[in-house]
DNA sequence: CGCTTTATTGAGTGATCACTCAAATTTATA
DNA sequence: TATAAATTTGAGTGATCACTCAATAAAGCG
């Protein structure tokens, strides 16, 4: 009975969330998500219901691709150069709206204010470090780096380095692939 | 002949400062700023001319003081102490209207969209790893460190990572303070 | 006290904010 | 083909956005 929508939802939470992304949440009006989306405005809240409940779903998207993505890195290099070369993934491409990280802009957007969201963008940066902590262990079990450290700090301080990197990388002139490649020398080192 | 101001301007631009550094730009009203600066409209277009005039006012105070509290630093610990002291010192102050740096969140916020205040904080974050620079080439002449390392390759780093600290510290639930110590630590590795 | 100069006041500007809803349109079943 | 269910449309909601400006008040000088 019922007609059918005209739109891929899939499709059209990526597009906003890279809208997201780009211009955060304060910056990005409905006008914008309208053009963009191309949805009246009926349309997108029958679809979505808020311009909030569409932003978490976009940090959902976000977050599962990014998990998505390491296990498959993980797969085909094994933990170690996994985690060696994700800090060079990162910051290489050049399509992605920007630079930083959008848990880590939305973190520092909505925090303060106690905003859901940025409870939203805290619980997925931890399951994205806890997924760091299991490749140090997997590492340190195959001997490929030292037992001598607590794989959860060892993920800490690289999530850190991570979110560091991914900030530099948005500046005016900083040489960011140096940076990434002092971090996963760093990891060698271990 | 002429009336003078009720107010203390340098009091203001850092009263202003705090609520932007708290709310980011978009997230900042006039509504905002007129209640925090018990400012009417006309006086505040009368003494500042615009609300991005403003923020930039902000963001030059925020850079200056932060460069006069390293200096301040160095003079009394010597450079490489200061290096070390100083990530537990940004975490540390629990009056400031964030954990994360003004620079970054601003450079967060407007890089993308090539805001003119996204410039300022560029060239303030340039100015600030310069001082680090200065102070690892310090480090290095009194051999408190090795000489092995360029010092800009060593501030462009350390700039990092203490943007990457800051991020972490206004997570829910991290220790920062461990990420702060690990940092100093590596530099005593140096 | 007048006079000039500047600061303060606060109502008001058009534009845009997130969001609503009744009407029209499209689909699938009866 | 008639009907029921869902979607799309787009004008319109009150609130808030950054900002303006004419009127008023205060200060220093003669």
């Amino acid at each position: 009975m019922p007609r059918k929508p005209t739109y891929d939802r899939s499709e059209t939470i990526a597009r906003a969330r890279d809208l997201f992304w780009q211009k955060g949440w304060a910056g990005t009006s409905l006008k914008d998500l309208e053009a963009v989306l191309q949805m009246k405005p009926g349309s997108f809240y029958a679809a979505f219901g808020s311009k909030d409940a569409l932003y978490k779903l976009a940090l959902e998207k976000y977050a599962s691709d990014s998990l998505d993505r390491l296990d498959e890195l993980a797969r085909t290099l094994g933990p170690l150069k996994s985690l060696q070369r994700l800090p060079q993934i990162v910051i290489g491409n050049g399509d992605a709206p920007a630079k930083a990280c959008m848990l880590s802009k939305t973190l520092l957007e909505l925090q303060v204010q106690k905003h859901p969201l940025a409870q939203d963008a805290n619980l997925h940066l931890l399951k994205m470090e806890n997924r760091f902590a299991e490749l140090f262990a997997q590492a340190q079990k195959s001997g490929e780096i030292s037992g001598g450290h607590d794989p959860a700090a060892l993920a800490r301080r690289y999530q850190s380095d991570l979110l560091g990197l991914r900030v530099s990388a948005e500046r005016d002139g900083v040489d960011a692939a140096a940076i990434a490649a002092e971090i996963a020398e760093c990891l060698a080192r271990l």
